[in-house]
DNA sequence: CTGTATCCTTTCCGATACTG
DNA sequence: CAGTATCGGAAAGGATACAG
């Protein structure tokens, strides 16, 4: 529709333009499978079939959806072996790793908060029915 | 349609059930709009008409169920002044001021490996043009 | 085994109009 | 000023069938 202004409130980092490595990042890691893909291959080399197993119930269509996505971005290595049946191998790169690395913290951050942000809902939740018993 | 098995491939971490502490938060931050308010009520208490300018394009819709999911949450605080016109001014709450470091962090990795991932990009690119040509 | 193609349902999101 | 309600188009995602 347009751009933003200039805005840029904190830190000197535009959060904001649509088009910034944050967001580029974020869109990709923020998927599903994406995450669960990359934390399947973390520590090892899986085929197509091993791999779809592990994820118990992703589609044919988003695995192979989810895998190209990774490849063109440079966290994952695909290495097919020309035999019948064919056979091909599916493996984080070093991108790949540390953005495994950092969905670890993400995940450190979620867990060690996660508590709060429960009490949170149930808070909201206590004070909407608050809201509607007024009426 | 089912739940996956027991797997937990790495670290510990079921990055696998949909239901962890990872994804809640992922699916929460990984959001456009979350993740640019956020930024937005950094170091500052923001209307909602100022919040709105500053985000150039937003629509009330979208606003409002943004700062009403990260309300739930209990990101951010929102407080109503009983005047006419009415005046709400939203803020971060240290859980919000808490994410908000996450995402500097998620920021500083992005912006230290885009450049490896654009270079994935166009090397892919070119592959996959090789491959065309080879028709 | 490793995908691709198609259909179809669900969800997202912007535009617009209206309200306290 | 600060929202809510409704609508319609676009996009995401699952099921299924087919292919190299």
């Amino acid at each position: 529709m347009h751009t933003p202004p200039d805005l840029r409130p904190f830190g000197g980092a535009d959060v904001y333009l649509s088009s910034c490595a944050s967001r580029a990042v974020l869109d990709l890691i923020a998927n599903k499978w994406v995450a669960l893909v990359v934390g399947a291959l973390h520590p090892q080399t899986l085929r197509y079939a091993e791999l779809r197993r592990r994820l118990g119930g992703i589609t044919k269509k988003m695995l192979t959806q989810t895998l190209r996505d990774l490849e063109r971005h440079g966290l994952v290595r695909r290495t097919v072996h020309a035999t019948v049946p064919p056979q091909v191998e599916y493996s984080l790169t070093e991108l790949g790793t540390s953005v495994s690395g950092l969905m670890a913290e993400i995940r450190n951050w979620s867990e060690s908060h996660i508590d709060e942000i429960a009490a949170a809902k149930l808070a909201y939740a206590e004070a909407e029915a608050h809201r509607v018993e007024a009426l």
